[in-house]
DNA sequence: CCGATTTCCTGATCCAGTTCATTGGAAACG
DNA sequence: CGTTTCCAATGAACTGGATCAGGAAATCGG
């Protein structure tokens, strides 16, 4: 339980909570230790949980006709990930979410979500703040996407998330850039030969 | 204020509302006529409003460094508009919002929403339903651009949203879909020209 | 109703980024 | 600790879609 802290203090962040509804909150979430390589959603199950990760890093990715990754979102520490679109509507997810390392989650489930939501307005507005940011994040990648090329498009996430950038295999993140793996590669040596 | 029918008459298909909160509901909408390829919202300015379309068509879109347009969003009747990452924040938007028909909205000021959601529990959870369907919505999108190809994301969006087709200017729909509008104008024809 | 401005179509050329193939090194694994 | 599997690097050939240029049709304001 003392794991949890850290989310009682992610959730302080956005919203003010006495000491019961911190209880409250926690008593809602499981720990969940997860191995590399492991799933935690698979195309055609439904997403049942939201998922914050304590430990650890995760990436949630789509497979096309041609079998190719398209890695949609990547988490590591104090973030949350799920297939929202399962999540939110509770149908068959059409992602992958998998660890990327040895983990630890704290997942909800959407029940118990849905019933905070309902009987705090206190949750609810955390989850609308949520729900807000994820937006205006996704509203800005597809910004990126769509007005800038690859080299640009990998410097700004280099810029935005060092972290990430050196922690994730160069798969993950090419996918994640809409670019091969190939291509990444050409561009992160064509840096480092000018440094 | 008849007119103001279709916002309530949308908000009631979300969540359960007494006449009382139509009332204070609709007290914080402002109605405003807008002339085709008037500006709602412009580059340098706080996005002080949400939208809602209650005639006419409106597109989002940015300008990138090489003087491109990219459509980052268009709203029919029924549908809200802003630059939510400007309104959200309560930053100078990045993006133009423009009238593509001579149209009719209902504007709600930030501070009048954020009251209406600190007032009601009822209104928060309105407005968390409305972000995580747009975050989910976003997240289809990025699915797609990241997924298909050109032809493949215009026939999914014919699909999808076939009045829109009829409704709105090739250059428009184009840059929505990431792709010149020479190039888009040769899907069309192929597709009419096979038929 | 007409001239002007937008919008749409078509062909020729070009390039950013892909695909395919190969190699070497580093983890993972019994 | 040898072997297998995964992952990054790099070279060569190829292509989806952009760009540029020209003109034809719609649409609009006056």
């Amino acid at each position: 339980m003392t794991d949890s802290l850290a989310l009682a203090e992610h959730v302080k962040k956005r919203i003010n909570l006495t000491d019961t509804e911190v209880n409250e909150l926690l008593s809602c979430f499981k720990l969940m230790k997860v191995r590399k390589r492991q799933f935690i959603i698979q195309p055609g199950f439904i997403a049942h949980h939201k998922n914050y990760v304590l430990k650890g890093a995760f990436r949630a990715y789509v497979v096309d006709d041609t079998g190719q990754d398209h890695t949609i979102q990547v988490s590591i520490e104090d973030w949350w990930i799920s297939d929202y679109n399962s999540y939110l509507y509770q149908k068959p997810a059409t992602m992958f979410v998998e660890a990327l390392e040895d983990s630890i989650i704290l997942q909800i489930h959407y029940n118990d979500e849905a019933r905070l939501k309902q009987d705090h307005h206190n949750f609810e507005t955390f989850f609308r703040i949520m729900a807000e940011r994820s937006m205006a994040h996704m509203q800005r990648r597809i910004i990126t996407n769509l007005t800038k090329n690859a080299e640009e498009r990998y410097q700004e996430f280099e810029a935005l998330y060092p972290e990430i950038v050196q922690r994730i295999p160069q798969y993950a993140l090419a996918s994640y850039l809409g670019m091969s793996t190939e291509y990444l590669s050409r561009l992160r040596n064509r840096r480092t030969k000018k440094t």
